[in-house]
Parts: C-alpha cells; sequence; structure tokens
DNA sequence: ATGTCC
C-alpha cells in the first residue's frame, strides 16, 4: 500500500505518514489481507483513540489521535497579512500561495515579484516577513542559490576571436548535473566554518567539499558574454566588457538541510491545514530553529564559495585580471529592520533590492540580464525579481519547442550554446523586457548583459563517477 | 533543485 493510497483513506501526509506506512507493513508481515487492512486504517482514521492500546495500529492511532487534536485547535487568523503584487497576469497557483503565506499566524507581510511561478510552500518570487521565526520552504530547497558576475580585463572580441579558449575555460573548471562533484577536491576557507552547526552539515562536508566549485542542474549556468554600460557607473567607464556569469547554489548539502529542517518543522507544527502544511516554520528560539539559522548561513557561506572557486578556476585558467565583481543570493531569510520593527524576511527566487544595493536580474540563455540597483521600496520588502520567471512549466517545455527553432533563435542573437536541457530554452521564459519594466519602480538598471557562451546540464545528466 | 529509498 502506497501513501497516496493511505492519503485517500484519511492519513495526513507529513510525519504521520511513515508512521502509517511501517505500521502497514507490521500488519502485512502479520497476514493482514490488504481489505483488511483498508477497512482497519478508515476504522483508526475514524476514531484513533479506540485503537491506541493495538500492538499493531496503536503507534498510528496515537499519533493521529495528537494531529487531529491539533488540527482542530488550530484557528485561522482573521484578517490575512497585507501584501502586494508586481506584474500582472501571474500564475494563478503562484498567487494561491501567497495568499496561504499571508494567512499564516507568523506572517507580518508579503509580496509577489514579476516572473512568480508556483513552488512547495512559498512561489518563487515570493517575499515573506515573519516575527521571530523561519520557515524552511520561505527560504527554498536550493538554499542560497545566487548570483554572481565578474568582469574580466579581457577584449569582447575574445567571444569571437578565441572562443575555443573561453570553452575550454567553463569545460575544465566547473561541473554540472545532479549529484556532479570533483575527483580532485577544490579548496575554500569555508571548509574551515564550523560545520558541526547541524547534523545535517556535519554528515554531509565532504560531499560538500567534493561539490565546492560545481554547478547543478536546473536552471543554472555558466556563460561569458558582453556587458554594455550606457554611461560610466560600478567605476567602469562606459561601454562593452567581457564578463563571466554564473547562476548555481549550495548543492545537494543545502537540499539536505532543507529536507531535514522543513520535516522538523512540520512536526512541530501538526496543527496546520494541508495547504499551508509546506509553510510550517521553526521558531528562531528553539534548537531546531536555531540550527537551521546556523545552517542555512553556513550554506550562504558554501554557495559563496562555490561561485568563487568557479570564478577564481575560470580567471586563473584564461590568466586575466578582473575588473569587477557582483554578486547576490536570491533564496535565502534575513534579519531586517522594517517599519521600526525587526522582521525575519524571506526571499525564494527574489533579489534584495535595498537603497542602494545592487543585484544581478538574469534573463535567459538567449536574452539578456540586467545589473540593477535597487530603491528600497518599502512595499516589496526591498525587493526584486530573481529573473524572467518561467512563461510554461518544465514538461510543456519539452513537449512544444525542438533544438531545430531554439538553434535558429540562438543563432539570431549570435549565442552559442554548449549544452542544455529543452525545458531551458528562451521561449519558455517570460520576457525578460516585460518583467523589468513591471518593477521599474523598484529597481533601476545599472548594466545590460548578454549571453554568448552558454553552459548549463543537458538533459537527464547523471555524474560520472 | 537535489539524489534516494520501499
Amino acid at each position: 500500500m502506497k501513501a497516496r493510497e493511505l492519503n485517500n483513506l484519511g492519513v495526513p501526509k507529513g510525519p504521520v505518514m511513515k508512521i502509517a506506512l511501517e505500521a502497514v507493513k507490521n500488519a502485512a508481515k502479520d497476514g493482514n489481507k490488504q481489505a483488511e487492512m483498508r477497512e482497519r486504517i478508515s476504522a483508526v482514521v475514524a476514531t484513533p483513540d479506540s485503537f491506541t492500546a493495538d500492538p499493531i495500529w496503536g503507534t498510528l492511532a496515537s499519533k493521529l489521535a495528537g494531529v487531529f487534536e491539533a488540527q482542530a485547535r488550530y484557528i485561522g487568523r482573521e484578517d490575512p497579512a497585507p501584501w502586494k503584487q508586481w506584474g500582472d497576469g501571474l500564475e494563478a497557483g503562484a498567487v494561491d500561495q501567497m495568499v496561504n503565506a499571508c494567512k499564516l499566524p507568523v506572517t507580518v507581510s508579503g509580496a509577489l515579484m514579476p516572473d512568480a511561478h508556483q513552488g512547495y510552500g512559498l512561489p518563487i518570487g515570493g517575499v515573506l516577513a515573519t516575527k521571530d521565526c523561519v520557515i524552511p520552504y520561505a527560504v527554498g530547497v536550493d538554499i542560497a542559490c545566487r548570483m554572481k558576475m565578474t568582469v574580466l580585463d579581457l577584449p569582447v572580441e575574445t567571444l569571437n576571436k578565441d572562443q575555443d579558449r573561453l570553452r575550454n575555460a567553463i569545460e575544465r573548471e566547473t561541473l554540472f548535473g545532479v549529484g556532479a562533484g570533483f575527483r580532485k577536491k577544490r579548496e575554500h576557507d569555508v571548509l574551515d566554518a564550523d560545520w558541526t552547526v547541524s547534523p545535517i552539515t556535519k554528515l554531509n562536508r565532504d560531499k560538500a567539499w567534493k561539490q565546492l566549485g560545481t554547478s547543478g542542474s536546473g536552471n543554472h549556468f555558466v556563460e561569458f558574454g558582453v556587458l554594455t554600460l550606457d554611461h560610466e557607473d560600478l567605476g567602469l567607464e562606459a561601454g562593452t566588457y567581457l564578463a563571466l556569469l554564473s547562476h548555481s547554489g549550495s548543492r545537494g548539502t543545502g537540499a539536505a538541510v532543507c529536507s531535514h529542517y522543513s520535516s522538523l518543522a512540520k512536526e512541530a507544527h501538526p496543527e496546520l491545514p494541508r495547504e499551508l502544511s509546506n509553510l510550517a516554520w521553526l521558531d528562531l528560539d528553539s534548537e531546531a530553529g536555531m540550527e537551521y539559522w546556523a545552517a542555512m548561513n553556513l550554506m550562504g557561506e558554501y554557495a559563496a564559495a562555490n561561485h568563487a572557486c568557479i570564478h577564481h578556476a575560470i580567471k586563473k585558467n584564461l590568466s586575466v585580471d578582473v575588473l569587477l565583481d557582483i554578486e547576490n543570493h536570491h533564496n535565502f531569510a534575513w534579519k531586517e529592520t522594517h517599519g521600526g520593527e525587526e522582521l525575519i524576511v524571506h526571499r525564494k527566487g527574489a533579489t534584495p533590492a535595498g537603497d542602494g544595493v545592487l543585484g544581478i536580474i538574469p534573463g535567459s540563455m538567449g536574452t539578456p540580464g540586467y545589473i540593477v540597483r535597487g530603491k528600497g521600496v518599502e512595499a516589496s520588502l526591498r525587493s526584486a525579481s530573481h529573473g524572467a520567471g518561467r512563461r510554461m512549466s518544465r514538461t510543456a517545455a519539452k513537449a512544444k519547442f525542438n533544438w531545430k527553432e531554439v538553434k535558429r533563435f540562438l543563432d539570431q542573437r549570435g549565442v552559442t550554446l554548449m549544452s542544455a536541457g529543452l525545458d531551458e530554452v528562451p521561449m519558455a521564459y517570460k520576457d525578460i523586457e516585460e518583467v523589468m519594466a513591471s518593477q521599474q519602480d523598484l529597481v533601476e538598471s545599472v548594466a545590460r548583459f548578454d549571453p554568448k557562451l552558454v553552459k548549463m546540464a543537458k538533459a537527464g545528466e547523471r555524474p560520472e563517477d
């Protein structure tokens, strides 16, 4: 019997499901037939209290009784927390998730960015301010997923005249794919940090080391392109520059941190109705909350180190100097003061846009991205989008597009694609210009970046070893 | 976005 079937019989998803599956296994061992089990589970769900002494169903019954009692005691808040959205025609699922997030008793306010789409718990592009607690799924699976751009002291013409040199640097200095790790590990000071702050980071330190400097999969990329400044800024004269841009996060270790603490958060909040369960939080003064906060911050340093390793290795490979470095997280939570109150601000796929704060908003492999300067708008909790946002699901994109038309699109724009999946093609993304236009009150554009040589994970790419 | 377990 599977979780889905148990759920249909009334067993709630979450920590109880594991216990239910265990009970089913024991019942089967004891010779119970499927039909008997189904009947018995329905009975346990209906009146758990009368089964707490049962040798097979007792543990499940007690746990269910506790969960149902907690759910019965739960009273939703009367007025949802205020929130505002940027951009029109946002995905209904994303808006629903934002509405739900503002029903949490711990939410103070929220904002939805113009690249929003549906995620686990909080939508991607969701910003949520809470009081004294952190929501693992409002930070996201890829904790501290971030952008880094390095402007290189290398002629823009290198992109055409010596493309193989650039291609070789990307090929040699980072790895793509789920589970990808270096045989010959990279070195970085982040390895000297305290990895014992959480059992998860302690357990995964070696994997994190192997994956240091790798890029992963999904929408992650490493690319060279042309940075164009219309005006003197960032310490650079107006003109065009060769720049390296990377997008990736905390790899397997960050995902493990998210998964572990999200489970603990769900256990701590069995009262939450189903549509809010992925938004379960940890109090910052609880042991789990303190551990998560420390682990999240370590993942912040680790993700920054990943980008640092990639950029350092590529720069060294090319033997060039760096003119400028810009970077920012977009999946993270910060302690910030808003309206005179210290809040925990979660930005899940949203760029920090405090007054004068620099950030990077990429478009797609074939469309421009922008270096932006935040305007510190409070209504957005000083945030902006983290990209163009998907126009359609990955499945839909794979069914709709083919490489021939993508190649034509990229050729027209002078983009060379080293590798990627069809689900990441530019046509699967919203128009970045429209997205930027809908958030011009949040950020000003400082410079434009046009990708020219792009590497992403191949479809279904697996690690070599 | 990640990588594993009934």
